[in-house]
DNA sequence: TTGAAAGCGCTAACAC
DNA sequence: GTGTTAGCGCTTTCAA
């Protein structure tokens, strides 16, 4: 006696009608293996036939499918994508997250299905959990996966995709796997290097950082790049000088910025890891009375679309996302078509020169 | 003789080892097929063997493969996505309804995930072409489709969808298709008329409209819900007094709005399809050295985060993408689990008055 | 309450 | 060159 299952599955609905390699064999009078192979234009099918089971393909609109051929022939031609989940209803991290991730998931797309791959976007859980990853590569068997969600410099990620030899592509870096393994990312380092550079040919020589306490990579990375620049003109960053936050949230910002703004000596510039510190970094100092640029030079990362708008605008450095998801499809493509092994690759950001820096205040 | 086809395909990867309902059947000493149904809740299992399965499932990381069971089944446990393709490099336009998208999709698949779901992002061609659509319909015979590329008022895609009776929902509305079907919309017209309401109580009596020429769907109803609100004051909407743009770039738009500020008499409002075209339109404003908002109040639409840092803030429309996302989830469940037949959604838009609006100068 | 068998649409090895 | 065969992992009758 068959009973429906007690959690609602999919409700019956018809299975809708294809034309598939069957129905056109039978129309051509050919085995449908040969149809396959004449579509999949093996060479030792005739160029005739293959002409006239390509003709009839065209016509009557057919498109393999994706499940038949995932189970026949071990690759489901598509690719994950881990996506931060939504965060809390906090309108910085949602938005200014959001907006380079919606440009990312565009171009990616449209460069994978140029490929002849779809894309299936899955919600990280946790960086811990790989929960997310299990259904990714068991239930899925996407041939490989892109990591987008902002990796912590142990993230379990990596471990776990590499353990299973999944191709996979890290936008972001780790530090604590040594195993090699494929990544892109923006240059943070060099960026925060160059910004420190200029500060310091402008005369600054106190500086602070507002950045994040989460052990994220990027965080790592920029922090290194500045405090490299410093050393090489002598100069050092204080720890008292580094102000971090949890996350993107009104009241850290704003308690993080005031600690940063009363040290003494007054830092005369400060670098933000994102351009929503730099923003909120901004307004706190107006508070106090403390003018930017002409008091205190602020320097951001990602340019975001609020970046150009604030008063005065941010300098910063943007991200090229589509640079980013350029270098993904290609990546992909050399280590799934080619089986090659592409190389790492790093790309360097714009630096994107407005109002929020000046010279050190005399 | 066997060659490799023409083209590169995939290639050859090793294909990952996975423990399947064959293993789970074989260490547990019972048949594949009653794993299965242990598996998917029947109750015709007894409650024994059923939470045998469970465990022993469980300690394996059991996967269920997605190919398998859409073969079998016929469900793919997967919705296609529609998503614009990546606009030519225009930071306006690219920034901006990338802003929008990632929320939307970072909000859909976590809810789909949830649901037990999967999402496939597809760039949509172009409006009339259904290319796209065949693969997502034929190939990866996803169990319902979203259509969140901005739809022309007689998009193409409706019918196609309609015609092969593929779930779908789309977000906006068509005009030109009488036949029912799920759709979820922000309120545009209401949210204009509540702007075009506002304004006429605050004495304003000459009103223009910066919108786009292309025939999309919320222009349409934007538009119509302004001309609604002047109606039941006896004011109208002068053909004159309606600029349009084919997409958002900097030269046409500046030109359409010098063209408004231009006019005999000169709108004392201007009603903005987007609030790109807002920021824009204030701009040129100033250039004319007329301030916002003394001399001219303007209203956009989106609120994206720009909106609230250009000077004057952009009074405007929240399109709350969360709630969006949400009813997506929402009315795909019902459709596809429930078997019901969803009502059609419509979102109204929270109004945010920031600075851009005043007094009609007097 | 469980098992056996068929088959979803396709690819790939091999035979002809 | 083309056809035959087997089987990918699962669901789903049907029989026991």
């Amino acid at each position: 006696m068959k009973q429906p299952p007690g959690h609602p599955r999919a409700a019956k609905q018809p299975r809708r009608p294809r034309v598939g390699l069957k129905e056109l064999s039978a129309e051509l009078g050919l085995s449908v293996s040969t149809v396959s192979r004449a579509l999949a234009g093996y060479a030792d099918i005739s160029a005739r036939t293959r002409a006239r089971v390509r003709r009839l393909a065209a016509r009557r609109g057919y498109v393999p499918s994706r499940a038949g051929r995932a189970l026949a022939s071990g690759h489901s031609g598509t690719i994950g994508l881990l996506v931060p989940r939504p965060a809390r209803h906090d309108m910085w991290t949602s938005t200014y997250s959001g907006a380079l991730l919606g440009d990312f998931v565009m171009a990616l797309s449209a460069g994978l299905y140029a490929a002849g791959r779809d894309l299936v976007v899955t919600p990280a859980t946790d960086h811990r959990g790989t929960d997310t990853l299990h259904h990714v590569v068991g239930g899925i068997q996407a041939d490989a996966v892109v990591v987008a969600d902002r990796t912590l410099i142990d993230d379990a990620r990596i471990p776990f995709l590499l353990d299973r030899q999944v191709p996979f592509v890290l936008y972001g870096r780790v530090l604590h796997e040594r195993r090699p393994h494929l990544w892109f990312d923006t240059d943070g380092a060099a960026a925060f290097a160059e910004a420190t550079r200029m500060l310091i040919a402008l005369g600054h020589r106190h500086f602070g950082l507002l950045t994040f306490s989460t052990p994220l990579d990027f965080v790592h990375f920029r922090r290194q790049g500045m405090e490299a620049a410093l050393r090489e003109h002598g100069l050092h960053l204080p720890k008292t000088a580094v102000a971090a936050v949890d996350q993107v949230d009104e009241h850290q910002v704003t308690r993080a910025a005031a600690r940063l703004l009363h040290l003494e000596p007054r830092p005369t510039a400060i670098l933000c890891i994102a351009d929503a510190l730099a923003i909120r970094l901004i307004q706190v100092a107006a508070q106090f009375s403390i003018q930017v640029p002409r008091d205190l030079s602020v320097v951001g990362f990602d340019n975001v679309p609020v970046a150009g708008h604030a008063d005065p605008g941010i300098t910063t450095f943007d991200q090229h996302i589509d640079a980013a998801a350029t270098t993904a499809t290609t990546l992909l493509t050399r280590l799934l078509d080619e089986n090659a092994t592409p190389e790492p690759a790093l790309i360097k950001p714009a630096f994107i020169p407005r109002g929020s820096h000046a010279h050190a205040p005399s």
